[in-house]
DNA sequence: TTTTCGGCGAACCGATCTGTCTATTTTTCT
DNA sequence: AGAAAAATAGACAGATCGGTTCGCCGAAAA
């Protein structure tokens, strides 16, 4: 309804946002590919080394011969992860045009194509903070990284904004990005990104009326 | 900051919103605590029934005789859970005198006691469907339940407000709060709390001012 | 051609997993 | 007090866990 407002390319027949569905061939592509798919359709404790190499169609020496230990192949998983999908996110966002305002916006419609894949499981970070909450796991490091890049980007746009506190500015869109993820995972209903995105609206008004 | 202007009832020294917390002393009610403890800090898959009975204090075969197995564990674990902590905050809420409004707001006050205590480890449902992403188990089940729960309640409280569209209203509202539990649960910031109420603030605001 | 080397399949290790069973002790009800 | 029910410790089974090892293969480099 309020979407053909902001204008953000249509998402691309293959929406390259996670690595599990675009390995490259060699056998540690294959292998990060398939522990990805595996670790967030079915959790990372639940999925198992032996289901890894099976869907990677490797053997499991070279497995190891590439990753230490599992613990190792979470990290190397999320660290991918993140950086294919800050790529796919940020580049579809670098292709708003408009002010900074606009481009916030966009977060949102763009965060509703992500749940609308139907292969949607989640943002990969939140579900690792929820399995691993206790324990310094390297995830939790890696969720640290990618909601930090999160928020300096959000930042960034807040200060071309000019608006008065950037930083309380960027926590909340973070808000509204995290509930939106969750809600839409747990229903399975992408409309929360624009549930989401009303909420934005409504608070980037309240900050920017006071000029 | 703006937390003195909505009366919350400080929090009771011994705040009951857990379980794990209050056992019973049956050998039933100390298992479903100690499962409740552990999988919620260490994951359901990732922990094991010899931990589980090792905390409750029980022999193994009383537990298999409580619970067919350890999925009727989870979602005995899940389903008096949620009824605990369904009886805490609404309890805390009820305390509330004021307008639907203040009572809306004052969510977001007793959310901040629930993330400052030390033993938060974010909401068990949202751990739940993260960890059981595909697959039909009984925990989202559960949390589907738990979400009506609170949507009926926010709904009730948007159509005594007599505001134009309770639904999408309680949406955004359980957006907030989804998103506050989980950053609150990444950063170990209870503050988020309060962020999410000042964009529930500015949301109740946009939608009430056309009287 | 020969060497090299990453990948392969499969057996194997000890540990842990869920779940069962037995035999004994404790509690509870009448 | 006596019968019935419940809880106990602990061994056990079969499967799976993460991780290792070994020998073979095919392609590429020498």
């Amino acid at each position: 309804m309020n979407k053909p407002a902001t204008i953000v390319p249509p998402s691309e027949p293959d929406q390259e946002w996670s690595i599990a569905v675009s390995p490259d061939d060699s056998a540690r592509g294959r292998l990060v590919a398939a522990a990805a798919h595996l670790f967030c359709n079915r959790g990372f404790a639940a999925t198992g080394v032996d289901a890894i190499v099976a869907r990677a169609g490797t053997a499991k020496a070279t497995m190891y011969k590439h990753f230490p230990s599992k613990d190792d192949l979470i990290a190397a998983v999320l660290k991918a992860e993140g950086e294919a999908w800050r790529k796919w996110f940020f580049g579809r966002l670098s292709l708003v045009d408009g002010p900074a305002r606009i481009r916030i916006l966009a977060v949102f419609d763009v965060l509703e194509d992500w749940f609308a894949d139907p292969g949607f499981y989640g943002c990969p970070f939140i579900n690792a903070v929820a399995e691993f909450e206790t324990g310094d796991h390297a995830a939790r490091a890696a969720a640290d990284l990618h909601k930090e890049h999160l928020l300096t980007w959000l930042k960034a746009q807040l200060i071309e904004m000019d608006i008065a506190d950037p930083n309380e500015s960027a926590r909340s869109i973070a808000v509204l990005i995290d509930g939106a993820i969750v809600a839409a995972q747990h229903a399975h209903d992408p409309s929360f990104a624009q549930t989401a995105k009303r909420l934005a609206q409504c608070h980037l008004d309240s900050i920017s009326q006071s000029s």
